[in-house]
DNA sequence: TTGTATGCGTTATCAC
DNA sequence: GTGATAACGCATACAA
């Protein structure tokens, strides 16, 4: 069947094409009755305004995007739902572009600006290891959520903004935490630190022993197999398993995500070992799962819902051009819930 | 800035737009050489074709769509990648769409088919609740996937196919499972039997006691809180928590997802009551949660691997005409784990 | 308030 | 092999 077009609606209705556009976008300047009729026959017809089309002429579209890198990620579940909500509040469109692992999301956004006008763009996820010459590409106003960007110091004027924990500090307090708790040989489950964000945990770490002016035992920490998903709950076992294998002796294990901890349960419940009896285990992030699994899990809770609601306002606000693009750190929470322990006396 | 476009391509190479475009699309009749030095102003200046101007245009686009209803469920998770692979090994362009609780995928379908010059429709997950009538206006072929399909004996040809479990069935067998592991108060968290899903899975349940001869103790049956989604964690808590604090017999808890049933567990331990010792639980799905969680949950595995596949393979032998319409069931799988045992002799 | 005509950026058609 | 040009379906400036 030929598509019916905005040309067959106008026919119908026996009014020119801009009627009906009008009628469409609710413009003021159209009759109410007019406007009505013209509802009405588009209702009957079934007619659907093409959006490509659409798209290609409009220039006042109000739409940001959202680029997920790991949709599937329940870390950002709930964020994603929240900035669905407050996007529509604010009267914006939204799209929302799952990425692949593969996929340069940087490109995509590129892609997608041209296609539907976009007037904002949020990256969630993934790490910032983009030059600055590319994202300058990038004609909207960019903003990077629970992504921990480096901005060299004196660097000039910073193109996008961003929104994140302060990777490095809320490590550092997870790891005093064990460390007061009398652990010692606290094994850290972790990216490489080539990654941005392994690196910044991974220094959090360190900083926490040597505050303490405890030596780290560098054979503890512990990089997640490169073959899989970096913070999967695969991955967490896996890594753990080798761990554990090794002989090494461990009395808590810290993984840089909760799902990454989650696997380290399993490795550890399947040596039979206990938690948090014989081995504490700890997280990052504060993913719902957390609380429902058992035990439950400590970790550092990153305050989503909060990042979510300053990520679509600030990204709004630098669209109007009421705010300048800044780098916004959110204090995350140590939750200590069951999975931890004070060290047993050995 | 102004937007570069195709006809500063060409200008730029001193050639036609119809050239450009040639290069763009690897067309075959256009010298090697040409098409390198255009490629490489393409290049140079960054250049990126409107998509919203070649949908418009375009008549040839492989393109299909899934459309998913709870893109942050797990259990989709795994089904998405596994589409997403299928459909670029067979050259198709994949666009996965996220549809909200309230949003009709139908009309999300019939938008994005007019936008994008559609092939073919996956809807992934949801109800089945869209009359034929609706159905029909989508032009291109559709699977419903993980959506068991009824379709009334002799309701002449079937304009869509169907890939799935056969809810009814599976629920029947955990039932059996459990009964025959000695359990007699087997309550059960589930949907209403409004919902399509919610009657199949309570169909099976009650299917099991008759056929063992057992009654069903109605007050057993518990339904999900309607204000909040129907199969998370949260509302699996909520309801089973509800449950307990009603004083009602329970040997036995079978959940009609894993996520309600990890719920459960929480509510179940909370209460002081171990799993499975003093109550076993059971789900359905076949999360990778399962595996993970303590004590291991015994659940209904559906393949969700073989589902994916045979989703995408059979749309596009649909659309290639090599295939009819079909509905196909999946055999499911009961997985024993540690979440459930023999009743205790009391 | 309404209709006509033009153009958005691309691909397809047809001459060359 | 290549270039001009007509669509694609809509929004909009401008005329009525």
């Amino acid at each position: 069947m030929a598509e019916i077009t905005i040309k067959d609606i106008a026919k119908q209705c026996g009014v020119g094409v801009s009627t009906v556009s009008r009628a469409i976008n609710n413009h003021p300047d159209i009759n109410p009755e007019t406007r009505k009729m013209v509802m009405r026959v588009i209702e009957e017809t079934g007619f659907i305004p093409n959006n490509s089309a659409r798209n290609l002429k409009r220039t006042d579209a109000k739409c940001i995007a959202v680029l997920v890198k790991g949709i599937t990620n329940p870390f950002f579940s709930d964020m994603i739902r929240i900035i669905e909500e407050e996007t529509q509040r604010n009267r914006y469109a939204l799209v929302l572009r799952h990425v692949e692992g593969s996929e340069d999301e940087v490109e995509v956004a590129l892609e997608l600006e041209k296609e539907k006008r976009l007037r904002g763009i949020v990256f969630l996820g993934g790490r910032f290891n983009h030059t600055r010459e590319k994202i300058r590409k990038l004609s909207v106003p960019i903003v990077f959520s629970t992504i921990n960007v480096d901005i060299p110091a004196g660097d000039g004027e910073v193109e996008f903004s961003s929104i994140a924990v302060d990777d490095r500090l809320e490590s550092r307090k997870m790891t005093e935490y064990l460390l007061e708790a009398g652990h010692r040989d606290i094994a850290f489950i972790t990216e490489r630190p080539e990654e941005s964000l392994g690196r910044k945990r991974i220094d959090g770490y360190r900083e926490a022993f040597a505050n303490k002016g405890v030596p780290v035992r560098e054979e503890l920490i512990r990089y997640v197999q490169d073959d899989m998903d970096h913070f999967s709950m695969e991955n967490g076992y896996a890594t753990a398993k080798k761990l554990l294998e090794s002989g090494e002796r461990v009395s808590a294990v810290y993984a840089a995500s909760d799902s990454l901890a989650i696997g380290a349960c399993r490795a550890i419940l399947e040596a039979g070992r206990r938690i948090p009896e014989d081995i504490s285990v700890a997280g990052y992030d504060g993913i719902r799962m957390g609380e429902y699994y058992n035990p439950k899990l400590t970790t550092v809770r990153q305050p989503v819902e909060e990042m979510a609601k300053k990520t679509i306002s600030l990204l709004l606000d630098v669209i109007a051009g009421r705010q300048e693009h800044q780098q916004i750190l959110f204090p995350a929470e140590l939750v200590v819930r069951e999975s931890t322990a004070e060290r047993r006396r050995a």
